[in-house]
DNA sequence: CGCGTTACATATCAATCGTTATGTTATGAT
DNA sequence: ATCATAACATAACGATTGATATGTAACGCG
């Protein structure tokens, strides 16, 4: 996909995706608009100018760890809700896996698609905007598959979709929340399974 | 309690809990950090030097819009765990009255314990701790109230007292990042039900 | 080799950040 | 009236913010 096509001129003297991992970390520690410039200078190990040329300003290097952390972080979520298992067995995974992932030693606490701005300046409403978005088509794919299960009456009818789907949303948010504070993966693993308690068990009745 | 003292000197050209108030809610919009003291001038009235004088600094400011949020807005929560109904039904309160609160039309959307600052700077991380202390204290009242509940036999002693506990918090701060992104105190209604649903219903018995 | 191109490092930009010095004005007490 | 006190208004502070101008170094290509 990504083809390193040989340019002309003086090479970069630093690996794209290092110094972009580099950034999405201590975005996702401190936020979009606490992260200053000079954090992710000394972060990346790289000159203003630098970053500037390789990644046009602050908010598109941002959006560029959004995409990265898209990509490399929450792909379990996409995995869960497209398993080859019950409704409530994809959303059980879809659950425990954000324990997982929320909770990583190595990597902050939480998810940087709400830690990265749930307030923000008025300058940085869109970006605000974009992690909105970005929450939002998340219980739009809860959604949709809890409408899948339905249509395989995998799921009863009873059920509001929107509904559930906000509340599975909600849910994670609130573990992002407790994984921000130091809860443990049991922990939110825990809370995961107590939160499925609200989700019917199987029955194809509507 | 508070006794307007005539002191010596030239008189308050102000009110000081109408222009805390106006602090209050541009800190519950925007956050700690990116409301600036510009902000804070303008949707104040007042001038650098007269916030400074009345309030030391922002973060004293914050500090004191922070008291004032849990005395006006979020007390709700205490009288619901305090009502005198059952445990279910405190619970019940509870969710439905931060559905209520977090969606007030002439107030920002959402919590300002959880909007103030869920992500901060190295600079501010005391003022984020503070933060988390007045999430984790609502979790520690929560978990007593559940304890009382168990005590009562109004609770099956099955249930583990800390994880359901962390189990409404953490539905709670999903409440409040929906609200942030619009969602109407009929949804966060709907949200509060299936919720509950993970509680277990009366049942006295261990 | 020399040319075009691109990234490099150093230094610095204007704007905004939170905060305060300075002098004036309005009060209560003597 | 005068004095101590405290808040007023104007102006500006040093530091930090995100972002660049400038000149140099390293590559592919002819």
């Amino acid at each position: 996909m990504e083809i390193p096509e040989k340019r002309a001129g003086r090479p970069r003297a630093f690996n794209a995706d290092t110094v972009l991992e580099a950034a999405m970390l201590l975005f996702w520690e401190h936020g979009y608009e606490a992260t200053s410039l000079a954090m992710l200078r000394d972060a990346m190990g790289l000159t203003p100018p630098q970053i500037y040329n390789a990644f046009t300003d602050k908010e598109t290097l941002f959006r560029k760890a959004l995409e990265r952390y898209h990509q490399t972080e929450v792909s379990f979520a996409l995995a869960a809700l497209n398993a080859e298992v019950s409704t409530r067995e994809a959303i059980a995974l879809l659950l425990t896996g954000a324990a997982t992932s929320y909770t990583r030693p190595d990597k902050p606490g939480g998810c940087l698609f709400i830690s990265g701005a749930l307030a923000a300046s008025p300058q940085a409403q869109q970006v605000a905007d974009t992690l909105k978005g970005y929450r939002q088509r998340s219980e739009t794919a809860i959604a949709a598959r809890l409408a899948k299960g339905q249509a395989d009456g995998d799921l009863s009818m009873q059920i509001s979709v929107p509904t559930l789907a906000r509340y599975i949303r909600s849910v994670m948010h609130g573990m992002s929340v407790q994984a921000r504070e130091g809860a443990t993966s049991l922990e939110l693993g825990q809370l995961a399974e107590l939160a499925l308690l609200a989700m019917p068990e199987n029955s194809s009745g509507g």
